[in-house]
RNA sequence: GUGGGCGUAGCUCAGCUGGUAGAGCACUCGGUUGUGGUCCGAGAUGUCGCGGGUUCGAGCCCCGUCGUUCACCCCA
């Protein structure tokens, strides 16, 4: 019987020894600004019911138009894998009644999130972004301190070669008239029907189209940021001035899009040069209505989500990550069945300790097994056989230049402390 | 969803106008008794993505399919 090797699904981002290591540090380098801002973990379901973002993100958009993870479980129900972050947080706020207490409501996460797309670089089926929210609060300076956030996390982790780019959508009086004006100079133009039918749908899509020919055609077009009402743009301008304040550079880019419907007010993205055709590493804005389009009060929120294979990609291109690779302070490498044991009891102790100790399992040759000491990177290595056991005496090895020095093992724990500084 | 490139050992790849597979790295063992990184030697590993077709004969040609990759679209 021949066996089909089983695969991961197409277009999955998976993360293998040594490289999840990196993956792992930036993670923890994009949530830590929000951390130390007091914002707090919000763990959630990987799936929703589907009308949380059908709802939420928008029927039109294509997110949840043609590239959602929709099926039926067990009990008839439609369920959804999420394919983005804020709908969650705010089902979860509403269900929980977390906008009845001190707000803003600052939360945090962290995971997997799906979309149906045709996989490419930096884009997958499965794909990891963390993001916070602050909700319930509608000022500029949060506007200014969530966007900090993301760029004090993408300066932590060493990035230099992204830009961030700001603009205001506005209120709904704003949009409005903006939109009026926008479908009239749209219908004057020659397009194709591909491009009309988009148009249709959001006509503010047509500002992102990358040809060069609609580009040019675009370029008489009304920005929506000459529609601002006087509010609207005195928010903005606050926001800008905060943000000179904090010495972020941003460009401001009236003519960028972001696919999720319930943006409004300050929105923004990080791009990043390096990067190819999927450049966007992160992005966010304000959301005045979603919460109350979800069933809950009328409150204002404003977050980001960033991408984390991305921001991967984005380290690796700049070449940024200190790879330190997996260090552990002692190998050990027992030979023979008795001191086998006495390794696995060594071990345990020194463990306890805090120190990372590995062993020499399978009774491997010795010149083999001080190869894997010498490949796993160990601070020291120490050979364990039956005159060890029982004088009780050890060479303790340095690897770095193989001094070699006789500790007992009752001291080894000393040792080790003194030598780690 | 649309279009282009690619698919040969764990990895990176070579394989001339079709004659049933190689290199480097990695891996294992050894270079005399229990000490790594260099050097030398030996060894293991592939149904050449999969399925059809053309042919006396296909890794090389054709078709399909799956995967992958890049771009469009969209977005993190």
């Amino acid at each position: 019987m021949k066996r089909e090797k089983i695969m991961a699904p197409k277009g999955v981002s998976e993360y293998l020894p040594p490289r999840s290591a990196s993956f792992e540090w930036v993670r923890e380098k994009l949530i830590n600004p929000a951390k130390l801002a007091g914002y707090q973990l919000m763990e959630l379901p990987v799936f929703e019911d589907t009308q949380l973002f059908s709802r939420g993100v928008g029927e039109s958009t294509d997110v949840v138009s043609k590239e959602m993870y929709t099926f039926e479980d067990r009990g008839g129900r439609s369920i959804t894998l999420r394919p983005e972050g804020t709908a969650g947080v705010m089902r979860a706020v509403i269900e929980h009644s977390l906008d009845r207490g001190q707000l803003p409501v600052k939360v945090y996460y962290s995971g997997a999130f799906f979309r149906a797309e045709r996989p490419q670089a930096g884009r997958y089926r499965q794909f990891y972004q963390v993001g916070v929210e602050s909700i319930g609060i509608d000022d500029p300076a949060i506007d200014a301190e969530i966007i900090a956030l993301a760029d004090n996390a993408f300066k932590s982790i060493g990035l230099k070669r992204y830009r961030l780019e700001i603009t205001s959508l506005g209120d709904q009086a704003s949009r409005a008239a903006h939109r009026s004006d926008l479908v009239q100079f749209l219908a004057g133009l020659d397009l194709d029907d591909a491009t009309r039918a988009r148009a249709e749908i959001n006509p503010l899509r047509i500002f992102d189209d990358k040809r060069e020919e609609i580009k040019a055609l675009m370029v008489g077009a009304p920005l929506l940021i000459d529609y601002l009402t006087p509010e609207s743009k005195a928010n903005f301008d606050q926001v800008r001035t905060y943000l000179d304040a904090l010495k972020i550079s941003y460009v401001i880019n009236p003519r960028m899009v972001r696919g999720l419907d319930y943006y409004t007010g300050t929105t923004f993205e990080f791009v990043h040069e390096d990067l190819g055709a999927q450049s966007g590493i992160g992005g966010g804005g304000r959301y005045d209505g979603l919460m109350h389009t979800l069933g809950g009060s009328d409150l204002s929120g404003i977050g980001f989500g960033l991408g984390v294979d991305r921001v991967l990609l984005a380290a690796e291109a700049e070449g940024v990550l200190a790879l330190s690779e997996f260090v552990s302070d002692l190998y050990l490498i027992p030979l023979g069945e008795s001191s086998k044991q006495a390794a696995l009891l060594l071990a345990q102790e020194l463990r306890g300790d805090g120190f990372q100790v590995e062993i020499a399992f399978g009774d491997r040759a010795l010149k083999g097994a001080m190869k894997a000491a010498d490949k796993s990177g160990s601070a020291y290595a120490i050979v364990l056989g039956d005159t060890e056991v029982s004088s009780g005496v050890v060479e303790l090895k340095r690897m770095s230049d193989g001094q070699v020095s006789s500790v007992k093992m009752s001291e080894l724990k000393s040792a080790l402390s003194e030598r780690k500084q």
